[in-house]
RNA sequence: GUCUCCUUCGUCUAGCGGUUCAGGACACCGCCCUCUCACGGCGGAAACACGGGUUCAAAUCCCGUAGGAGACGCCA
């Protein structure tokens, strides 16, 4: 039988980087086996659910590359299914109504507490017959004897006391279905032979087993893979930074960057850091990925971005860095851009940073960093005087010649060539750090250049 | 509190009883390259949580202890 596996966000949010590594090892799963990637959108929350959201999640999916199989489920269109499986159960005298008030259970819940115990239903209605008026919940009849055992892909064998158990909720007393009833009865018809999610649902899954049993199914496979922990060793967060995919794609992060990092937190192929698609694909299997939950290190997410942008051609770079652009550009600008594509991106991390670097080809400076003014002094303003003379009396610009005559004059002036080139970058960037001078004079040419330069000498020379 | 899970350098991890006084990557430090910053190259510091077993031999198996996380909802 051909593997099925599901990513179910809930669109209560925008997409956790954390379910984005979850949708990936689903996706990988699949892909390997060459089995199914389904989707199914959890929005029985009507109130944090919103069509925006969901939208996002199809959106970043497709960004990233994570493509799926069969139409996606939308949950909430399902409620009539669950809450018919639910009555067949208690006709089966699997569940039961419960009249319970909230308040009541409310009390229990909190003398138990207080008591030191774990709350569970004390199955007052489990066999009380008396139909009250109240608008009754359905609640499984839990079997309490004897223990569950989880053969789980990740996790292994674990294994729990049914005793832990109780009669949990199935259909709210506003006739809802609960989320442990939806997800059974969409995973079972969505054919789910493998149901692969956070391991914060371990707990759950005991819950479902029984439900499964209730309505005399197949039990999937389960597979759960650890959190994402923020630097701190907590569950990841807003206070951590950024959380969402749809924040990282803001950030300048490429979707091949944010997946090889994905995919190494938690799970390995011996010493390989760089893996592409293809090699995932192949290589994807649950045998090697960690129990153990593992801390988001944005450094290492930097690292591979930068690597991943280093690795794309400058034309793809060029396309994607204008969507970071706050204005439009011309031609003669992209052009300019183009050709120093080489030297922009070996020094970005993030394509918003490239955005940024790449602004010294779009206009001359606006301002000059304080920093600057350690390169404006009267003799620097003098030997960038004599550099505008040898780019007037170059035609055209190379920029080896150019590189090897400013040399010239640095011995000629009896000055460290670093004087020289830092005084023009600041005159041309208004900042310390860039590409090589001599390329950036030799793509925006002799006029661009030596306005700027002039532009510079006269801000530091008239005060 | 109860249940379940986890514990190798700061971080992600390799290791699945001997070939490891523990390997790689990021980060950090130093050197080289060099017009700055990067890139690249070379080198350095840095870990088996603790305590008991089992075994000729344990980071690797077992049992405790400590620490951490998750679950315990008419949320998903």
């Amino acid at each position: 039988m051909s593997i099925r596996v599901r990513f179910a966000p809930s669109p209560t949010g925008v997409l956790h980087i954390g379910s984005v590594r979850t949708a990936l090892f689903n996706w990988l799963f699949a892909r390997h086996a060459k089995g199914k990637f389904l989707l199914r959108i959890e929005d029985t929350d009507k109130l944090r659910s919103s069509n925006e959201n969901t939208k996002l999640i199809f959106e970043i999916l497709k960004w990233l590359n994570i493509d799926w199989d069969e139409e996606p489920v939308i949950q909430s269109k399902r409620a009539e299914r669950h809450v018919e499986i639910a009555k067949e159960l208690v006709n089966k005298n699997m569940a039961y109504y419960c009249y319970c008030s909230p308040e009541e259970l409310a009390l229990k819940k909190e003398r138990a507490l207080k008591d030191g115990n774990a709350y569970k239903y004390d199955g007052t209605c489990r066999n009380n017959k008396i139909v009250k008026n109240a608008n009754p919940v359905i609640r499984l009849k839990a079997e309490f004897g004897g223990k569950t055992t989880v053969n789980d892909l990740v996790q292994g064998e674990v294994t729990i006391e049914n005793s832990q158990l109780d009669d949990f909720v199935l259909v709210r007393s506003d006739g809802t279905p609960t989320y442990m009833l939806s997800v059974v009865v969409d995973d079972h018809d969505m054919g789910i032979t493998h149901v692969v999610r956070g391991d914060d649902h371990l707990t759950n899954t005991f819950k479902q087993i029984q439900i499964y049993k209730a309505c005399g199914w197949d039990i999937p496979r389960f597979g759960h893979i650890p959190l994402i922990y923020g630097p701190d060793g907590a569950k990841l967060s807003k206070r951590h930074g950024a959380t969402s995919a749809v924040e990282y794609r803001e950030l300048g992060y490429l979707p091949e960057a944010i997946l090889n990092y994905l995919l190494r937190l938690g799970w390995s192929h011996g010493d390989d850091e760089i893996i592409s698609r293809e090699q995932a694909i192949e290589w994807f299997s649950f045998d090697t990925v960690g129990k153990s939950p593992s801390r988001f290190d944005i450094k290492k997410l930097q690292n591979l971005n930068a690597h991943y942008i280093r690795q794309r051609s400058n034309e793809s770079l060029m396309n994607y860095l204008t969507l970071f652009l706050k204005y439009e550009i011309n031609d003669k600008q992209k052009d300019f851009i183009l050709k120093g594509m080489d030297g922009l991106k070996e020094r970005a991390k993030t394509i918003l940073e490239l955005a940024e670097t790449a602004t010294i080809y779009i206009q001359s400076p606006d301002k000059y960093d304080i920093s600057c003014e350690k390169y404006a002094t009267s003799s620097h303003l003098s030997l960038l005087k004599d550099v505008i003379e040898i780019i007037n009396n170059m035609e055209p610009i190379v920029e080896d010649e150019l590189c090897a005559a400013v040399k010239e004059l640095a011995v000629a002036k009896n000055v460290k060539l670093i004087e020289i080139a830092q005084s023009i970058r600041a005159a041309l960037c208004g900042k310390l750090v860039s590409p090589s001078v001599f390329q950036i004079i030799s793509i925006l040419g002799k006029e661009e250049t030596t306005g700027r330069i002039n532009a510079f000498i006269k801000h530091f020379g008239g005060a």
